[in-house]
RNA sequence: GGGGGUGUGCCCGAGUGGCUAAAGGGGACGGGCUGUAAACCCGUUGGCUAAGCCUACCUUGGUUCGAAUCCAAGCGCCCCCA
């Protein structure tokens, strides 16, 4: 955002509090961002997860936010803290990693992140540049601005520790380590989620401490699934992925249940505050369109990834499948011999409509498929080659197949 | 170290010798309604060119005409005592 304007601190406090989970404390933020100069948010990520979706572009979009009003954001990629394991939210020890998948991690983690974050604005870090060089001495000093019932009152380590699992003794150093990420990169604002606090807040400490202007911290809500219940995860099978087809995400994002509308427009898309506040106020009115605000979002959504061209394709694909009932234009083609029998069972399964013969035969069963547009009878289950060829095969109302001559 | 319990399909959970591909629920999938929302109704939910066959109740071995169910050993998890 070149040119951007200048807005007040009030203004900037409306836009950055804008589906945050909370700012401790409220009033530092202000005067933070009072001081006019360019604050530097801080984010420290965890080189675990390479395959990116909604729910970790969260934190992100929440930074472009600060980026688009001046300010600089520092990316930390934890490198040095990977060694150790963030226990956040976990019961129990989190395996350490490699170097070489860290490495790995780190670069495709960084190369989907610049795809919301503006790079000129950007400082990319690696927090094994001033953790590896702490010496034992260093590190006694840092442990002594810390207590161990401090840790302990974590919600994670008194549960295992109540519960008589157990807690490596490095684990307690996860929190030094990331409030010395703070002192390092001297963080104005460091942002999480709310799983985060505890970390956020033992930087804010250290940085006190030390005499240091402390960061404050912001925490951003867990971002639930397509199924509106879980958090987007992919073992939930929930997750709108960031490099998800554009039709496949346009649906994805229409699936997701109304309530959840005005929090995806908050943290997945960079449509102005003001505008989200006046689409939030519309959806509460008795004549309000929630299927018209969704498909705005799910436009919305796949711009930021996929590009103008593309969102507008994904949306006339959209029509055309599940409102006109007609297959994509883009169909995938699966090539069969000419000439002899076909069994329906086991060209779905190979095509990829079914997972097996016996799970074919219970959509046909069912009802759910279709050739050419007609009904399956069921218990149907065998076709001459020439009555499918240059035909689509139709199973359920997403899943369409063109069937070719093959060789 | 001693004592007790438990292990079933994607998950929870019933089943204590044949009628069990295994009740019920959740989830998922399919159909209807619709806005691929919610709610609701119906159906399906191990595999296999399939009125049949094969593989399944932690593992291995055993008893039996027949075992998820009984016995033995092993492995995992949980609880109590020390």
């Amino acid at each position: 955002m070149e040119g951007a304007p200048v807005l007040s601190p009030e203004d900037q406090m409306h836009v950055i509090e804008s589906g945050v989970a909370a700012i401790v404390p409220r009033g530092a933020m202000l005067e933070k961002l009072r001081l006019g100069r360019p604050l530097r948010i801080k984010l420290g990520v965890d080189p675990t997860a390479p395959d990116m979706h909604l729910g970790h572009a969260v934190a992100l979009r929440k930074l472009r936010q600060f980026q688009d009003m001046g300010h600089i954001v520092v990316l930390i990629i934890g490198d040095f803290t990977a060694l150790i394991g963030d226990p956040s939210g976990r019961n129990t020890t989190r395996p350490a990693l490699t170097v070489e998948e860290i490495d790995a991690h780190a670069e495709t983690y960084v190369a989907q992140a610049f795809k919301i974050l503006d790079r000129e604005a950007t400082e990319l870090r690696r927090n094994s540049d001033w953790l590896a060089t702490l010496d034992f001495g260093d590190i006694l000093r840092l442990t002594s601005s810390f207590t161990v019932a401090r840790v302990l009152e974590r919600d994670d380590f008194s549960r295992r520790y109540s519960e008589q699992r157990s807690i490596s003794l490095h684990e307690f150093l996860y929190p030094v380590a990331q409030a010395y990420d703070s002192v390092a990169i001297d963080a104005d604002v460091e942002i999480g989620g709310t799983d985060q606090l505890f970390n956020l807040l033992a930087g804010r400490e250290l940085m006190e401490k030390r005499g240091m202007d402390p960061q404050v911290c912001l925490t951003l809500p867990l971002l639930e699934g397509t199924d509106g219940v879980q958090k987007m995860s992919k073992s939930y099978g929930n997750y709108i992925g960031l490099t998800d087809k554009p039709a496949d995400m346009f649906g994805k994002v229409m699936s997701v249940p109304d309530s959840l509308i005005v929090k995806y427009f908050r943290l997945c898309t960079s449509v102005p505050v003001l505008e989200i506040d006046a689409l939030e106020a519309d959806l509460c009115r008795t004549d309000a369109r929630p299927d018209l605000v969704k498909r705005r979002l799910a436009r919305e959504i796949v711009v930021l990834y996929h590009g103008t061209a593309a969102a507008l394709d994904a949306e006339e694909t959209f029509d055309r499948v599940f409102k006109r009932h007609e297959p994509p234009s883009d169909l995938a083609e699966f090539e069969i011999e000419r000439g002899g029998p076909v069994h329906l069972p086991v060209l779905m399964r190979d095509a990829g409509l079914a997972r097996s013969t016996s799970e074919a035969r219970r959509l046909i069963d069912a009802g759910a498929v279709r050739i050419g547009g007609s009904q399956v009878p069921a218990g149907s289950y065998d076709r001459e080659s020439e009555e499918l060829i240059d035909t689509v095969l139709q199973a359920g109302k997403r899943h369409f197949v063109r069937v070719v001559a093959g060789p």
